[in-house]
DNA sequence: TTGTACCGAATGAACGTTCAATTAGAAGAT
DNA sequence: ATCTTCTAATTGAACGTTCATTCGGTACAA
């Protein structure tokens, strides 16, 4: 078995840790792994026990933080819901996990606007394409939504709620819960089928 | 007067747009004023006869870019049309902009979601505030919206318009001027008044 | 003659990564 | 129980490279 992989007493994970938060306030370029070392109480050289690179830490970071997304997203899904009423729940989930991951969503969008999204397009979270994925492209197929260009769906979706929490991120505000669900609505009214 | 900083031949102008276009495929980290200089036939030191320093530089770029796209989206606009009517033109004007111009939309997305614009979030373009934050105020304030938090309504009618061009531009599709305007309707159903 | 534009080799700091050495702990033997 | 052996985990100083920036110098225009 590969025991050498198991991170037996945690450092694995609060490199992975230390790199989300260091990376939100200072970047890519700005983040040395010693200070990576530093903050997670590691030597600069464990940390090359657990990744091969910086690059593959990276990467690795991003399949992560996309696996806990797609677990907060799906949590409390109930089928016997209508199709409405799970979008919205999905939605919320979503939003919340956001401005309760702030790191998560800051991170997450300097990635996908990063070479690194580019050139490694088949690296992803199998756990956000077998869940969340699903679930749109059921609404698509059992025609909730409005007929447009299904590849235009997702992102439209997505950029609207990740536009609404890195704004009140950004401007250190708070929106209630009925500003998002406004929000939610303002999605939701763009895309039904009518 | 700053003759110093009138650039006679070029030269500051091509190392913007060397930069501009490097950033996109390499990133701010992987890109080296050196690979810059070479890029624009210019000396290393050259750029820092221009730019005080590589940040400098790239917030110098910020404004630069955002210049050309508040131009961009306010073209042909016409106070005796309607309000929709103008607002349409904005939009197809600004994924026309984006489309037109990959290296701006990816750096535009890039620098949003970096440490420069939390630093520095007095930086921005003046004409872009004039013109295109004024444009959307005057349908706040003449109640052409919904009535949902109006600081809400601006990332979320970018988001969408964004998250469709990057999404057009990353998965190396075209999207027809109907498909756009499709778009462009979803925004307008979720946040036109009734 | 003075100052601006420009050059590109040189500099020094910072960085990612390596590696020889040390520790920890588990498994086996006595 | 105790000792032995083996391997994974960990350390941090050292290495070689790369990079942003500097600076002494040239060219040219006013």
């Amino acid at each position: 078995m590969n025991v050498q992989l198991e991170d037996t007493c945690g450092k694995r994970e609060a490199v992975l840790n230390s790199t989300l938060s260091l990376l939100r306030k200072h970047g890519f370029h700005g983040t040395p792994m010693s200070q990576i070392a530093k903050h997670a109480s590691v030597a600069a050289g464990t940390i090359y026990h657990y990744f091969e690179s910086k690059d593959a830490l990276i990467l690795e970071l991003y399949v992560h933080v996309k696996n806990k997304l797609a677990l907060a997203v799906m949590a409390g899904d109930d089928e016997h819901q209508t199709y409405k009423e799970r979008f919205f729940n999905c939605m919320l989930n979503q939003y919340n996990f956001y401005i309760e991951n702030e790191d998560s969503l800051v991170f997450l969008e300097q990635y996908v606007n990063s070479p690194y999204a580019n050139q490694h397009p088949e690296i992803d979270s199998q756990l956000f394409v077998d869940k969340v994925i699903s679930f749109f492209k059921y609404g698509i197929e059992n025609a909730y939504f409005k007929n447009i260009d299904s590849r235009l769906l997702a992102p439209t979706i997505k950029g609207t709620l990740v536009a609404a929490a890195y704004f009140q991120l950004s401007q250190h505000m708070v929106f209630s819960k009925d500003d998002i669900i406004e929000v939610i609505n303002v999605i939701w009214d763009g895309i039904k089928k009518q």
